[in-house]
DNA sequence: TTGAAAGCGGTACCAT
DNA sequence: ATGGTACCGCTTTCAA
C-alpha cells in the first residue's frame, strides 16, 4: 500500500537518489551499467515517480490548462481531443475548464488554483479577463491562443472572414441575391470573436457585390442547432423569405436544413443552405460547407505549447492561419426563380 | 516574478506558517482576529497557495482522471462537461484521457504518470486493463464507473437493455415486424458494454414477441453518424428492406435518417427510424428516441467521486440507474403496408 | 489557539 | 559518472 520512493530504488540499486533520478529520466551522464541496475531495481519495485514531488522540485507540472467556452460542442470537443492526444505523446496532460454557464465562477480560475498548477494555458476562443491576464503575466505562464488572440501569444486559427466570404460568394455565384445570415452572437456570450468575424465577413462580401441584407434576416443565435432551428423556422414561415441561408456554423446550418424540410421547402430548389466547419453530420446530410481541419489546429496548438515550454526543437510563434476549403454538396444550388 | 509563499504571508501577518495554512483553509481553531490578519496579508501579497506543494504535503492533488473511449462524441463530451462543472464547484479539476486510437498508448496510463497524479478515477464506458486494475488497487485509488462496471465501484448508468426494449416495443406496437438494428460493435473497440447491452436488449425483445431479425439486418458500426449513414444506405438500397430501423444511438439514427431521405424514402411512411440518447439534433430533425439525461449522470458521477473522497456528507455507492423515457417524434409511425 | 519542526518525494547544483 | 545536500512550499503532528 505504501509506494516505493526514489530512495527505495536507490538503495536497491546501490546508488544515490540523484543517480536514480538522472538514469530514469535518461539524462545521459550515467554509466550504461548503472543505468541498467537502476532500471532493474525500479522495475522490480514497480516504482513510479511521483509527479507531484517532481513538480514541486522542478517547477514543472506537466499540465496544460485548456480554457474553452464549451466542452460539449463540436469544434471544442474535437480540438480538445486532438490537443490531448498530442500532448499525451509528450507526457503532458490537459486540464480543461468549461466556461459555459460560469460567468461568475471564472473567479475560480485565478483565485482557485488553476493557473498555479499548469505549465501553460491554451485559450480557445475566449477573451481573458483582466484579472486573468494579470495573473498570467505575473506567473510568466506561456499562452497559446486558438481563435481569439491573446496579446502576442502564438495564435492558431482559420481566417473566419475569408471562410464566410467563400461561403457567401458561393451563394452569390449561384445567383442568390437575397441571403439571410444565421449566427449573430447574442450579447454577453463568452464566445464572440468567431461570431463577429464571420458576421463582418458576410456583410463585407454582400457590400462588395452591391447586395444588402435587411436586419430581420440577420438572425441571432447562441450557435446551437436547436436555437438555430427555431430561428430558421420563424424566418422561413414569413410571407417572404430569402432564397438562401448562410449559417455561421454547420450545427446551425443543420438546424436550418431541418426547418426547411419541416416546412416542405425543397432544398436547394426553394432554399439553399450553406454552413461552415464541415461537421461530421454535414457530410451525412449533404450540407454544403466551408471545411476547416480542426484536428490539425489542435495538433498545432499543442505543438505550439510544447515549443513555448521548450520541449520541441522547432519553434512556433506568430499566427498560424489554417486554410479553409469549399465543400459543395446537395444543399446549395441556383435559386428556383432563376431556373 | 517570484511568487509569494506561505512564509511571506506568515511574516506579514506576524504568525507562523501553520497558522496561515489553517486560517486560509478555514480549519477553525484560529482566532477570528488572527484569521483576519492572515487574510489581509494574503490579499495584500496576492498570495495563491501552490497546489503542487499542498499536494505533496497532503497526499491529495485535487485532480480526478477521466478515462473515456472518445472525447469528441456526444455522450462523452456532454458528460465530461457536466463532470467538470460539478467538480470545479468543489475545487477539483479533471484530467481527461482520450483512448481513441490509442490501443498501445494505454501503457502511458500506468507507466506514465496519470494514476499517480490523481485522487481518483472516473471511468466512462471502458474496461480497465489488467495492469490498470492492479495499479488502481495498489494505489488505493477510488474509482467511479459510468456504464461499464468496475469491480464494486459505484456505478452510474442507464439500463441500456431497458432502453432498447422501450425503443423496440415502440416499433412493434406501431405494427413493425421487420426491424433492422444498427450499431453492433466491431471487434476490438474499447467501447463495448453499451453496444453489447443494447444489442442484447434488441434481440431479447424481438424474441419475446416472436419476431426475428436476419443477420444481414444487424449492422456493424463504429457508432459514428458517418459510418451508420453508409451502412444504412447499403441496407436500404437492397431489393427488400425492413420497415423500421432501430439505431443504437441518435448519431447513428441521424445517419439512417439522412440515408432514407437520400433514397427518397418517406419517413415514417416507408421507413420508421428510432434512436437512443436524445441528442440535440434528434429534436431538431424530429427523430424519435429514448431519452437519457446525460448531465444528470455527469453530476452523479462527480458527486459519487467526491463522496468517495470523503468530501461530501451524503454517500453514494452501489448502482445508480437513471431512468430513460420514450420521446415520440416524427420519424416513427405505422408501416405503410398496414395503412 | 498557536508555533516548531519533521516530513512529503523528488530535482539540481556543487563537489568529487 | 556519481554522491551529497540544499531546497521546492505546504501540511500535519506534537508541544506549549
Amino acid at each position: 500500500m505504501t509506494q516505493p520512493t526514489i530512495s527505495d530504488v536507490a538503495r536497491a540499486a546501490g546508488v544515490s537518489n540523484a543517480t536514480v533520478s538522472r538514469a530514469l529520466r535518461g539524462l545521459g551522464k550515467v554509466h550504461p551499467e548503472t543505468r541498467d541496475r537502476v532500471f532493474k531495481a525500479a522495475a522490480a519495485l514497480d516504482y513510479i515517480a511521483s509527479p507531484t514531488a517532481a513538480g514541486l522540485a522542478s517547477g514543472r507540472t506537466g499540465l496544460v490548462g485548456i480554457i474553452t467556452p464549451f466542452i460539449a460542442r463540436w469544434f471544442f470537443s474535437a480540438i480538445m481531443s486532438s490537443i490531448e492526444k498530442t500532448l499525451r505523446d509528450h507526457q503532458h496532460h490537459i486540464l480543461p475548464i468549461d466556461l459555459e454557464m460560469s460567468p461568475i465562477t471564472r473567479l475560480s480560475l485565478t483565485q482557485g488554483s488553476l493557473f498555479k498548477r499548469v505549465d501553460g494555458l491554451i485559450v480557445i476562443n475566449v477573451e481573458m479577463q483582466v484579472a486573468e491576464r494579470d495573473l498570467v503575466t505575473r506567473l510568466g505562464l506561456p499562452v497559446v491562443a486558438v481563435g481569439y488572440p491573446f496579446e502576442d501569444a502564438p495564435r492558431i486559427r482559420i481566417d473566419d472572414f475569408a471562410a464566410v466570404t467563400l461561403a457567401a460568394e458561393h451563394l452569390i455565384d449561384l445567383g442568390h441575391r437575397s441571403i439571410a445570415y444565421l449566427g449573430k452572437a447574442r450579447s454577453g456570450a463568452d464566445h464572440k470573436q468567431t461570431p463577429s468575424d464571420r458576421l463582418a465577413g458576410f456583410r463585407d462580401t454582400l457590400d462588395r457585390h452591391g447586395l444588402s441584407c435587411p436586419d430581420e434576416w440577420v438572425l441571432d443565435s447562441d450557435w446551437s442547432a436547436f436555437d438555430a432551428h427555431g430561428s430558421a423556422l420563424r424566418l422561413l414561415s414569413a410571407s417572404e423569405h430569402p432564397t438562401a441561408i448562410l449559417a455561421a456554423s454547420d450545427e446551425m446550418g443543420l438546424g436550418a436544413l431541418a426547418a426547411a424540410r419541416e416546412l416542405g421547402l425543397d432544398v436547394p430548389g426553394d432554399l439553399s443552405i450553406i454552413g461552415i466547419d464541415d461537421h461530421e453530420l454535414a457530410a451525412v446530410f449533404g450540407l454544403t460547407t466551408v471545411r476547416q481541419d480542426v484536428a490539425a489546429q489542435g495538433t498545432a496548438a499543442a505543438s505550439a505549447m510544447l515549443a513555448e515550454l521548450g520541449l520541441l526543437d522547432e519553434s512556433f510563434g506568430g499566427d498560424r492561419i489554417f486554410p479553409v476549403e469549399l465543400v459543395s454538396r446537395r444543399s446549395t444550388g441556383a435559386p428556383a426563380s432563376l431556373g
